[in-house]
DNA sequence: ACCTCATTCAACCCAAGGGTTGAATGACAG
DNA sequence: CTGTCATTCAACCCTTGGGTTGAATGAGGT
């Protein structure tokens, strides 16, 4: 996973429209017919951000007659959840060993902070 | 918390530079300078980087003398991984059971593909 | 074969993003 | 109070995004 995939899915989650879509396709995959049905959109614009899902590789569209079956890719937003939480893991336990010295009244330990002024 | 500000944090991590600044502010507050120095960026193009990250939250910038210290905010990111967290886990689940399913042979349960080709 | 339906493609429109530059602000040093 | 430094603001440029419409494709039904 690089760099380019975190930035088409954290794009692609990026915008209400296509979060419903994904909650949509949560409960059971769809053509994009039933798709667009409740969507104040034309046909051509969920089509348009079906393909932002799927270049984010969060969402396969498959041929199946004359429609296409759209379902789920969990294996993308793991990613994107990977980074989160890495980074919310760091920084909490960053700013807790902060607090922590704050509190201890200790300022002149490791942080980059260090005083002069 | 509300669909908006899903929108301004997917939007503000959908951006490469915008992620070193955030890796970057994980290892200590810091100046909008010392944060432009590494970046292949102007200094106003940084300066607008981190507009977008205070408007989704994640960053708050204060003012120190003639200097801006830029400083991280973990509770909006809280807010993204909740978000994925949950539907991460729905996905999974939902994935797992039509799994199951197949495994066991049962094809005629509740899934939509019901054979009719 | 023909018509219809589901979907995409292509062309277009306007707003927003990401970048630049140069002027403006505002704190600090002399 | 003048110059300098850190930063932002404003204006601009080009590309991308999100939306539309209408034509094109391609499978199915008759």
């Amino acid at each position: 996973m690089v760099e380019q995939d975190l930035n088409h899915i954290f794009h692609a989650l990026a915008n209400p429209t296509r979060r419903a879509i994904l909650a949509r396709l949560a409960s059971g995959e769809t053509t994009v017919g039933d798709l667009s049905k409740p969507l104040p959109l034309s046909f051509a614009g969920v089509s348009k951000h079906l393909g932002v899902l799927e270049r984010a590789n969060l969402v396969t569209r498959e041929a199946r007659g004359r429609e296409r079956v759209c379902r789920l890719n969990p294996a993308a937003l793991r990613d994107a959840q990977d980074w989160l939480e890495f980074h919310t893991r760091f920084w909490t336990e960053r700013l807790d060993a902060l607090g922590a010295l704050v509190e201890t009244g200790a300022d002149d330990a490791d942080t980059d902070e260090d005083g002069q002024r």
